[in-house]
DNA sequence: CAATATTCTGGAAACGATTCCAGACTGGCC
DNA sequence: GGCCAGTCTGGAATCGTTTCCAGAATATTG
């Protein structure tokens, strides 16, 4: 059906090797043939299958990008990111949601190996082990997630952390809760880890909430938990647990930040449309993105990357304040 | 590196044509030597290449989705729709976003046509007749918008905008704004024919405002022009450039809905979470995602599939009521 | 047990591109 | 014009699969 470098070929009275050569390395043929080919080609309307070409040059031109749950907005942001960046380079991406399922993560990894140069993992949630084996098999770099001996980007959650601690602390509160996300989830122990720093070093309690699912409905399952606790002042694992909490406490009648100041993590486009407006932990999503597939290329170049740490950044909005209702 | 077909018949002792048959059509070889390929093929790691089972069989396994922007979060739900969807028949995703660029569209189709067996095109943003190029070439289908003689799959705008205008009615406004969309948006010309029709049956006014962008920062650029009007009720072209005007509006200290009702188009996670809550017409994202697998595997398989029509459901909440700031 | 029907298997071609190699041109120079 | 160097070109192999075809092995039958 559609035109192959062959209909070119002949059409243009030339051999397969001659079209190739024309269209890759325009410099190595005579002016008048690649001409003819450049015309043929247009003709026809030739279009190079990528496939066949990666078939041969190893080199197939595609990224392969697994992430846990595309519903939650942080993701499509880093997406957006890797696909700008990647299009730059002439790749194209394989999107594959894994939908928070860790047992399908390593054999999607393997069934799109051979269709793509290299893999930006986010947030993967398979275990250690299971994703070590692919070491030195399948060029891959880790986003949100740190595991020797691939490459990562990941955010200052310690800063963020502090951060955020420093302005509750400046606003006078003393007694933090947080809201934990998935045990499976790196980013929440990492986030916790450096909560756990922040509240050390400025001297405050911290009261550790179960943990949740990183959605909505699983911020306001913890809710009433959170408000019956002695804190004055929540940090929920991401954004989108801050705005379970949030609206779980405006139907309680808790008042934010009067009552309780709320913190979130990630800064989606939701944290500053609601209200009140979410006091959160921006992540350079976009940056992320960018830099993941700077590594991945940089990895399949035979360069060395480096793992990357890119910063945080506390928006102060409306959701957190001093006490006003001083109820204890 | 990785395994192919060739080291697993060397293993098994073999043919490359006998681990072909054992693995695709294991009824076809005598039982011990598809054991023998299958252990062999299990401790080399061996899975197909699938690009170059794809150059054979002329079958990629993999669907290629282009839409303009993933940062409207309307797109992730209908692409993870999509990714499930794809998944259950064992098929892959190519995902890429345009930046709203109409411009690269099609060039990009092209790039990815032979790694993919069909597109599912979101929203397309080109020209009919660049797209009806594709007919008979490429199996397309298409989302939100209809270009004969794709398939395609869209929501019923025009009963969501007779649900929304009834609604409306019945709160006693009689003068309702329409904000637009991009002018090249098809669905945005199916909601405002839509709206049309059910302003007239109702015998309401409909005053338009300009094309924005479908964006926040497009609602809020229009609120006050909207706010200016003699509208008593906005009806958005989707929900993020509702909640630009809601925020718009609370910022300016205009009553929401007390002075002016605002209606939203797509129910995207945010809406219900914004305060107030935002009353809008819910599309069925996840039914469109998963119809445009189903019409576009009836496409392969010569199958012919026929447009569809998803329900949309008008879903009030806060941000609609009855007038109670009489200043006009 | 021979003849036939049936099931299995291996070899080779094919898919669409790239690349190596050798041979065919071209030009420059004497 | 003849020779050499350099530039272009075509043929063939190759990537990893699948599939067709013919032949080998096995099973069935009288």
């Amino acid at each position: 059906m559609a035109a192959t470098i062959k209909d070119v070929a002949r059409l243009a009275g030339v051999s397969q090797s001659s079209v190739c050569r024309a269209l890759a390395r325009p410099d190595q043929v005579r002016p008048d043939t690649r001409e003819r080919v450049e015309r043929a080609a247009r003709d026809l309307g030739y279009y190079p299958n990528r496939a066949a070409r990666g078939l041969i040059t190893g080199r197939t031109a595609n990224i392969g990008v697994v992430l846990p749950d595309l519903a939650n907005p942080f993701f499509p942001s880093v997406v957006k990111a890797i696909q700008t960046q990647a299009r730059r380079f002439d790749y194209a991406v394989f999107l594959s949601d894994t939908d928070e399922d860790p047992a399908i993560e390593v054999p999607l990894i393997r069934a799109l190996a051979k269709q793509v140069d290299g893999f930006l993992l986010c947030s993967p949630r398979s275990g250690e082990e299971e994703l070590r084996a692919f070491a030195g098999q399948i060029p891959i770099v880790v986003l949100n997630r740190r595991i020797t001996p691939f490459p990562s980007v990941t955010a200052d959650s310690a800063d963020g952390m502090r951060q955020a601690i420093g302005h509750l602390h400046a606003l006078g509160h003393r007694r933090v809760a947080y809201v934990a996300g998935p045990r499976a989830s790196w980013s929440n122990r990492d986030r916790l880890r450096g909560l756990r720093s922040a509240t050390g070093a400025y001297d405050m309690e911290l009261i550790e909430a179960g943990n949740v699912a990183p959605t909505v409905d699983g911020g306001a399952a913890v809710a009433d938990t959170v408000a019956a606790s002695p804190a004055t002042a929540v940090i929920a694992y991401n954004d989108l647990v801050a705005l379970g909490l949030l609206n779980r406490f405006r139907a309680r009648g808790i008042a934010v930040p009067g009552r309780i100041s709320v913190v979130g993590f990630d800064d989606i486009l939701l944290a500053g449309l609601v209200s009140p407006a979410l006091t959160t932990v921006a992540i350079a999503k976009e940056q992320i993105g960018r830099t993941g597939v700077e590594l991945l290329l940089d990895l399949l170049a035979d360069r060395d990357p480096v793992n990357r740490r890119t910063p945080t950044q506390l928006i102060v909005r409306d959701s957190t304040g001093p006490l006003t209702d001083q109820i204890r």
